[in-house]
DNA sequence: ACTATAAGTGACAAGGTTGTCATATGGAGG
DNA sequence: CCTCCATATGACAACCTTGTCACTTATAGT
């Protein structure tokens, strides 16, 4: 987390860092980003970055926190599941905020991309257990479905519920890897597909 | 490619420097692996790098030559597809061929995973086009399968085969991300249940 | 044995990166 | 007006990387 210090600093200063480091950060791995570009781009002199955060990954922990929050905050509704949503509505509204999420700033899917490229060691230090956590919730869905035999009994859970949560990892990744733009759209059409196929596959 | 000067080398010479090249762009991104390390665990002179390959993209492109070589070697007698298999069981085979590839060296999946991760120029570098064959391979056994009835009509073509390579391409990575070992039979029973999967939702 | 040509070598320049540190600056309070 | 303390600042050391180049060594042919 950053020092005291920054979060002295006036907006207009704090805004600059972080844009600056968004755009660093979404453009290049952790390894490959540097302070140097952030620093420069953000018009702030190199020994004042040491006075607001420790070093990189510093910053980098803090920009992947303002992330995380952010992603939370189109989720947050859905989550205390009040009454039991069958699995492929649940998947298919998670996904769909996940777009949204996306769409409200693409930089924010192409730091989670440079992050599941790094090596675990930084996915660690950064990301916890936060895909096994996403499993874990699609399962505990996949089994009450298949207990009210919405959900074939052959179906394997565990399998299913990682199946889906790279699905729409990579659903998101290679769309914001292949077009520069990103086509809003085209990924609705692609969720719509897969559960179309899965719905028919699964019950 | 590398200069005739590398082709004149004495096997062992040779090896270390692939052997060295393997290891070192498996375990990083192209920008992240560094010639100095190649040089070092090689025991070759920095010079004599220079005498053998024009610069660090020279030697990418031929050990990712060596891979696509030896990939195909796994995959070519399948390709020219004698008879119209049926898509589902092609893909399997496909998938069954892609995981003895990945077992028969883990870093050849590894160093496709950091070219996947880089950036575009990059991978268009490298890859050309290669995701877009086979994704033009898999629609055409598509096509065919809907002709026969043993593909739902409405089942978007383009989709169903960008899905399936992406599963595949995914699945691997995921496998070699997660595990530091290679889980062969993992791997088998994760393809086994989605082609179990797509096989009802598609039919 | 001699020479011409190919290959081997490692020191080095040029450039880039990170984190530090001595010093400067600004503002709050006495 | 002065002092004190937090903050600002950029030059700098230490390090690392790549590609070059002048020079050495080996080899093949005569």
């Amino acid at each position: 987390m950053p020092k005291e210090t920054f979060f002295n600093l006036d907006e207009n200063k704090k805004t600059r860092i972080i844009e600056a480091s968004l755009d660093e950060f979404s453009l290049n791995s952790f390894n490959e980003a540097k302070l140097s570009r952030i620093i420069k781009s953000s018009k702030i002199p190199r020994g004042s970055f040491y006075q607001y955060f420790e070093d990189k990954m510093d910053l980098y922990k803090y920009v992947f926190d303002i992330l995380s929050k952010r992603k939370l905050s189109f989720m947050e509704d859905l989550l205390p599941n009040p009454e039991k949503m069958p699995f492929l509505e649940l998947f298919e509204e998670l996904y769909t905020r996940g777009v949204k999420f996306a769409e409200s700033d693409i930089r924010f899917v192409r730091i989670s991309k440079y992050l599941m490229l790094s090596g675990q060691d930084i996915i660690d230090q950064i990301f916890g257990d936060n895909l096994g956590v996403a499993k874990e919730f699609y399962m505990k869905y996949i089994e009450t479905d298949k207990s009210l035999g919405r959900i074939r009994q052959d179906i394997d859970t565990e399998f299913l519920a990682e199946f889906v949560v790279q699905a729409t990892t990579n659903i998101a990744f290679n769309e914001v890897a292949e077009n520069d733009d990103f086509d809003v759209k085209r990924m609705f059409k692609r969720i719509s597909n897969i559960i179309s196929i899965l719905r028919k596959g699964i019950e």
